[in-house]
DNA sequence: TTGAAAGCGCTACCAT
DNA sequence: ATGGTAGCGCTTTCAA
């Protein structure tokens, strides 16, 4: 294992300042720097991670509190979980998972160990457990999510309530006056979380100011039960032209296909919205408009204010990301 | 922070001893080994991950290199890496997740800055570069999955020969004579010649060996050159009675859903085996027999053989598991 | 612009 | 069965 003595040896200066141009904490003259560089480049040197650590003040890992229940959707999760990785990287940081149960005493032993220079917590529950840990252990912290409370936390996610009433008002721009939506699982609501609450309120509070009628329907996984939303959604609203999806793409390929099987065209005889979505709309088999979940723009924030805490700053607060219409085509005008 | 210090002086003994009574390395008199255990309860003291991986020998981190390619299929992904996360945590060691560009130079990065103990290649390809950069680095480590070359590498897989093999013994032993086969798409094997060819390879001798008429197609991830494949199959081979999923999920679906709308029941007119499936057939719509794909105890035993190496041990060799049938009804008899 | 040296908190060797 | 202490390889003061 090479060392900054050796580097110092070959480069013919003192271990402090290698140590200061590899930081660049403090001028060195430029002839110095080559050598150095060199006698780096030439021993292939890496300093230790773990005297770093000890020595200095932060250990260049960041943890991630990544719990994946049940039901979850793998896919979307995997999304956040390399998007977080990527946002560390370009931070110079790692990331360490935590996962599998250890989700939440995993934050407590990181950081109290000094493993870790913060923590990025994601799949946030109203009443998240991990937002008391994060307060109590102190650790520089961002939470993709909303908490039930959010006190002293730093919190970011999508403007579900703004994407609720975008999604009205570009429905209600093309004429639309009966639109029904398909939600996430019943099971997801139960859990508490808040991002589905909060679509749904705004979502039926802009539909009654608009004038516009509207059902939402949280079918379960199975399949059927996401085929019958629709023939039930179809039979309460007879004069539905146009349908939300603010579920996982599962389910919108279900109940697509269903609809598909009974001749209902889209956007022809039907128009669609896929609001939140965490999956890419542009290649599916009809491509659908969209209102997408921003997760990489999601994690690069929260791995930025986790980043900002770690250098010092207190930073507390909810930061909502405003949401973006994307058209595909597949809402369709009617008059 | 909580140094050893603090609790040498609760405990009114010397740091050396709480050190051995936390790592058990030496005896320690019930009485002493009370007291420690009573203040480092009281202070809640968690040892420097700095300090003990420059002090000791190890950093109980363990790297894991999980590639993402463009067409992966990010649910099987995420479970290897969960089980890998898993199996990590039963031997008190943490995962890093090294992604998203890093995976290659990432190894050799952490494992030179003595940030990790050790690795597991998840994703592995038969022209894979990690296979060099683990041997050059000398670091730990386990593929799950085999390299071309796995010359002085820990490589573990399931045994896919085998499962081709026990494929087409359970389909000969329902009387099955004529076999059609959907295999992982075109680009996957192109990339990862390894599985797939071992399975296709010998399923196809298997197959001449046993008097059994087969052909396997490779339908791309598009869905409509997925049921063109089997719509392929069934005019190749008009007196097929069985077909075998070499394949992921969505891929399963959408046949099973196109031979359904054809009227094709499962397992009445066509017998149906998931063949290494890294999915649930279980709580399908229809559950399939299978020869699971045993993710779990793979990444267990990655995990296992790259500790061991990290204990000293040179523990070189490719090991194969065997592969486990599971009859959930989807095979019918043929007379 | 550079160097010397004092730790950082722990492990493990050498004592007793 | 227990204690003293020399490092582990770095960062960062303090001096020059």
């Amino acid at each position: 294992m090479v060392t900054i003595h050796e580097v110092a040896k070959a480069a013919g200066v003192s271990i402090s300042t290698v140590s200061y141009a590899l930081s660049g904490k403090r001028s060195i003259s430029a002839t110095t720097r080559a050598r150095i560089d060199r006698a780096v480049a030439e021993l292939d040197y890496r300093p230790n991670a773990g005297a770093r650590m000890l020595a200095g003040a932060r250990t260049n890992i960041l943890a991630l509190s990544a719990p994946i229940r049940q039901d979850a959707h793998l896919p979307t999760h995997m999304r956040f979980v390399t998007a977080v990785v990527e946002a560390a990287r370009a931070h110079d940081d790692d990331v360490l998972l935590l996962a599998r149960d250890d989700e939440v005493t995993g934050i407590r032993r990181v950081a109290d160990s000094s493993l870790v220079d913060g923590v990025v917590v994601l799949g946030v529950s109203t009443d998240d457990e991990r937002a008391e840990v994060v307060r109590r252990t102190g650790v520089p912290a961002a939470f993709v999510g909303i908490p039930g409370d959010t006190e002293g936390l730093a919190c970011i996610d999508l403007d579900f309530a703004e994407a609720a009433r975008a999604s009205v008002r570009e429905l209600v721009a093309a004429g639309h006056r009966s639109v029904g939506v398909i939600g996430h699982p019943a099971t997801y609501v139960e859990r508490h979380t808040g991002f589905i609450r909060r679509f749904a309120d705004a979502f039926e509070e802009a539909c009654r100011q608009q004038g516009v009628t509207t059902l939402a329907l949280y079918p379960s996984l199975d399949r059927a039960d996401q085929r019958a939303a629709v023939d039930e959604l179809r039979a309460a609203l007879p004069d539905m032209t146009a349908l939300v999806f603010h579920c996982n793409e599962p389910v919108v390929e279900t109940v697509l296909a269903h609809l598909q099987a009974q001749g209902v065209r889209v956007p022809d005889d039907l128009s669609v919205l896929a609001a939140c979505a965490s999956y890419d709309t542009e290649v599916m088999e009809v491509p659908l408009s969209t209102i997408p979940l921003p997760l990489e723009e999601m994690c690069r924030g929260a791995v930025e204010r986790a980043v900002r805490q770690v250098d010092g700053a207190r930073d507390p607060g909810v930061t909502l990301l405003a949401p973006r219409f994307t058209d595909r085509g597949s809402i369709r005008p009617v008059h």
